[in-house]
DNA sequence: CGACCTCTCTACCGAGTGGTAGAGAACAAT
DNA sequence: ATTGTTCTCTACCACTCGGTAGAGAGGTCG
């Protein structure tokens, strides 16, 4: 409201209205008058706070990505320390795109116009923690907790993608299941629930007993019947 | 070859060429100029074939769905026949976007850009088909084989957004894992292996034994035995 | 006051878009 | 030869795009 903080104040705005409408049509369909006219100025007025669309662009990732910064320290707390590890690091990140499905579509939406562009962004921003959760998997096989034919950098793939796709197109998918009187938010939520699920079941050779936080035994299963003495070398 | 055929033959070369560009580029991304220019041709003479540059979109779109629908009888016989059903259904699914990766991306582009209008496409090309396997995973809950806490359509949906997204994605996608001296097929093989154990892990009870086309005993209710004693897979 | 700064505006530019008009080439049927 | 069909082309249209020029409003500071 100061004087001082108007023009950043106009310059969120902008990103505000850039992230939605570049989420809805896609950064070539959705237009700088179209922009500027969302947040109640002119086109020229845009440009002023953002020299080009595309520094318009890199401004709509960065805001994204410094949002996504905020999450990631929770994430590496929860990936080293407790027994509650998977669903805390597995909500935490669902909550980031669930929160607002247009940095899911965004993202979707670069990665399939920019793939080169978006490489060293996923390399810096996601990779690091990726390959500690990595070493966790690695570590739940050498306990016996994990499936052991997990491919690990393959299955934290799929789940960021079941997320982020998910999450994109929460809106699309509803279709695919008959209405049957169920709300939208109802139905967006079984499916949280059952990638959730699918996930854990991906994941634990245990499910149910992870999802309580049981600590398994590092000696011996929790269960009578485990693996058979042969275990092959993976 | 023939002069009959040649109109036919050059509306197929504009199909295939505004397949690749829209996939690549984006519908309002790609122009009509560029795709008659890949084509060979000018862009008056590729209105001659499609009238106007949406009339071209659902021929891109009819297009694909009639390939589409080349692969649903065998879909349906596999998933109504056998003991390999889901081993079926699945890489019959994944090879269709596999084997051509611009089927995913632009149906991904275009759930994003017109999710009301892919809705009665996907209600008529998708769901019958979606609804014979709920009912397969339902019996195989009630037989015990699969886990009795999946919800069917949601489990459903998220394969399919896994094959979708992930073969859409493919390229993009190795960003996340390092290197390694791999090659770029070797990734995505590793990828299609880990998206089917993701699958199976989700939906049997007993991975391994289904994977064999094992019948489980209809008589013991799902049992704590987590694995079976051998594992001679893979 | 005048100089400066921040920000918005109208008017305009060249380039590219989807689409049209209409001529002509090639060929078939009469 | 004539007519008609199929197909491609050049030239052109109105429109939208991202971006620029430059004036002016409002405020701050000397």
């Amino acid at each position: 409201m100061t004087e001082r903080s108007k023009g950043a104040d106009i310059s969120q705005q902008i990103l505000a209205h850039a992230t939605r409408l570049f989420a809805a049509r896609g950064f070539v369909g959705a237009s700088l008058r179209d922009i500027a006219i969302a947040v109640g100025i002119r086109k020229p007025s845009l440009l002023y706070h953002f020299n080009s669309k595309d520094e318009l662009r890199r401004g709509v990732l960065e805001n994204m990505l410094s949002h996504w910064n905020e999450v990631v320290p929770r994430l590496l707390k929860a990936a080293t320390s407790g027994p509650e590890q998977f669903e805390a690091v597995a909500t935490e990140t669902l909550q980031f795109f669930r929160s607002d499905p247009d940095r899911a579509r965004l993202l979707l939406r670069e990665l399939l116009d920019r793939p080169e562009e978006m490489r060293p962004l996923i390399e810096q921003h996601v990779q690091p923690w990726t390959k500690i959760i990595c070493d966790y998997i690695r570590k739940g096989q050498q306990q016996g907790r994990v499936h052991a034919d997990i491919d690990p950098e393959a299955y934290i793939v799929h789940m960021i993608n079941l997320m982020v796709s998910g999450m994109a197109l929460v809106d699309s998918i509803v279709a695919l299941v008959p209405p049957e009187s169920e709300e939208r938010d109802a139905i967006a939520e079984r499916y949280v629930v059952e990638l959730l699920r699918v996930a854990r079941a991906g994941l634990f050779v245990d499910p149910a007993a992870a999802r309580q936080g049981i600590d398994p035994p590092d000696v011996f299963p929790p269960t009578p019947v485990r693996q058979s003495s042969g275990d092959p070398a993976e």
